[in-house]
DNA sequence: CTATAGTTTAGAATGATTATAAGCTATTTT
DNA sequence: AAAATAGCTTATAATCATTCTAAACTATAG
């Protein structure tokens, strides 16, 4: 449980002004046991649900974006309509439940370190990341 | 080289009347030496350029939904503004190059092969896709 | 040939995301 | 502490890839 003067301080030294709308998004992203999952549209409805008041849609972009910026946030790829994020940042892989469009951490450690035996000539490797398609095991 | 008329067949295998939007479709996909990625923009450009006629979004993306759903395209998940699509329907790989925003492929002998060793009860896999980000090398 | 189901098409609709620009607020300067 | 400034929030509009619609067209079965 991290208190709203640590998100303060975190976020003055990310030089990031501590708004409240930035405070209430550390809040319910940052204060959980665990790390999750979740789209803007979840967000904002956690944030809205949790403070019976209204979020501006453009500020949780804006935000959400500033949090990846500073590496507080990973943004997940999946062909889905909309963007994943994680507040898990640690370098992990995903699989991705096509039913319930729900992603769930694969850890490092539950794949062989992944060998790469090609490389691209003047290109450097940004990342290397896993996704698992799951779906109900029927027929 | 395949003809028209083993378009024609493979159509009609597939259920699929053999206009000749599709036909068309099908020689700029499938004519060529090598596999490729390409979106719906790059194909729609391909096709009109080649013909030097229109032909409707709307029949492109109907026509490449219907040959993914015959599996003769796959789509690549990537999180970008467009979806990428590969006439490579083997069991593969990609880099996706951040500056270019294309896609390489990374054959499947070209990584160690990867062991899950965690599994999502009453969830089959349905894929297994590695994604290496890559990027100039400055700096 | 005729009927029918399948296909193409232009254009409208959708929906996630980004842009805009006016008012608000945290922080710095005086 | 008040004023000035730069940064932030907001409602709303714009963007743009993709999907939908429904009317016209076409492949094909009978
Ligand atoms: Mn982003
Ligand atoms: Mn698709
Ligand atoms: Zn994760
Ligand atoms: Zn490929």
């Amino acid at each position: 449980m991290t208190s709203s003067i640590e998100f303060v301080e975190k976020l003055r030294k990310s030089g990031l002004r501590p708004t409240k709308q930035r405070i209430e998004i550390c809040k319910v992203l940052f204060n959980s046991e665990k790390t999750f999952h979740f789209t803007i549209n979840d967000l904002v409805k956690m944030i809205e649900d949790k403070n019976n008041k209204k979020i501006s849609l453009a500020t949780v972009y804006n935000t959400i974006h500033a949090f990846e910026k500073k590496g507080y946030l990973k943004e997940i790829a999946i062909n889905s309509s909309q963007t994943y994020f994680d507040t898990n940042t640690s370098d992990h892989h995903h699989f991705f439940d096509e039913k319930e469009k729900e992603l769930i951490d694969l850890e490092n450690k539950d794949v062989d370190p992944i060998k790469i035996k090609k490389n691209i000539s003047g290109k450097k490797i940004r990342s290397v990341e896993v996704l698992v398609r799951i779906d109900t095991d029927n027929q």
